[in-house]
DNA sequence: CCCAATTAGTGGTATATGCCACTAAATCAA
DNA sequence: TTGATTTAGTGGCATATACCACTAATTGGG
């Protein structure tokens, strides 16, 4: 592999993503920082907020997360007053999540920081290519990369 | 904010990307693993590799990472002996970076198993859709986002 | 030449995220 | 019913990544 005949980095479908993860990530970040959320934060108390008091498992699933790290995430939004979890009755293994009164008020003022983040994004790049964006990531979010394994 | 009138997660650019990027990462995760990496680490001894012993400013600025961010990623790999750094002669707060002898070995093997996940994803998403796909993102690592600030 | 301002990295702290081993609860089969 | 299996979460550990305060080195005026 001769240094003189590389593909640029930029080449790597993943090093891309993840490069522009961080540049935006820091842009939705930077905007939602008065509220005292991270961007992250708020986008999972938001998806706690449309749930239906959702259990641990119904998150990470929506959020392609793995569980162990929802918990870990969620753990500062409990601390921090924003989130409560109980057992369900049904089901005792299952640990449904929901926001707290102040977790809802949270949410409220970070969405509103939220909503002029997106309306920047969108006024910079163009609504019906930021659409096309998301409907692209949604299609690598919902793809199956199986690679041919012995299928048992 | 009535719940039965919002907007899906699907809507935030920024989950968007973030998701994606959760599914990707572990796609090129399991296939990069037999080499010992993580897909971000190949990513990084690449980024080390095709630069001229680049100093670490140059290769966080390459990708759109925070400095110490940088630093701490870096750690595990000089732990390893993939990776070393020497200060620059000409101006001895720059620190460059280059990869050893095992990390290169490192990073062509790592290489091998990346080029079975590129490829499977340019097979299941198509090469053109894939290649707008980078381009996209390169687009979004490329923006200024200024929000109209007081310009001093 | 000397001091103020700038630049490059470091180390600490915090969140984000994944894996693994483990526990508890529910389910299934004999 | 009971023992094996599966399912849902937890806790520990490791990497990924950001911000901040701090240090060291360089640069730019006087």
């Amino acid at each position: 592999m001769s240094k003189d005949s590389l593909p640029g980095l930029t080449l790597c479908n993943n090093a891309a993503l993840r490069r522009a993860a961080r540049k935006l990530g820091k842009f939705y970040d930077d905007v939602v920082e008065p509220s005292g959320l991270k961007a992250t934060q708020q986008g999972l108390l938001y998806q706690i907020h449309i749930g239906d008091e959702p259990a641990m498992g119904a998150i990470a699933a929506s959020l392609i997360m793995d569980l162990s790290a929802l918990g870990h995430t969620l753990k500062p939004l409990i601390r921090d007053g924003y989130v409560e979890t109980f057992a369900d009755p049904e089901d005792r293994r299952v640990k449904r999540v929901r926001l707290t009164p102040q977790g809802l008020a949270k949410l409220e003022a970070a969405m509103k920081l939220w909503q002029i983040a997106q309306q920047r994004f969108e006024d910079v790049v163009g609504r019906d290519k930021a659409e096309k964006l998301r409907a692209a990531l949604d299609d690598i979010a919902a793809l199956d990369f199986d690679l041919p394994q012995a299928t048992p």
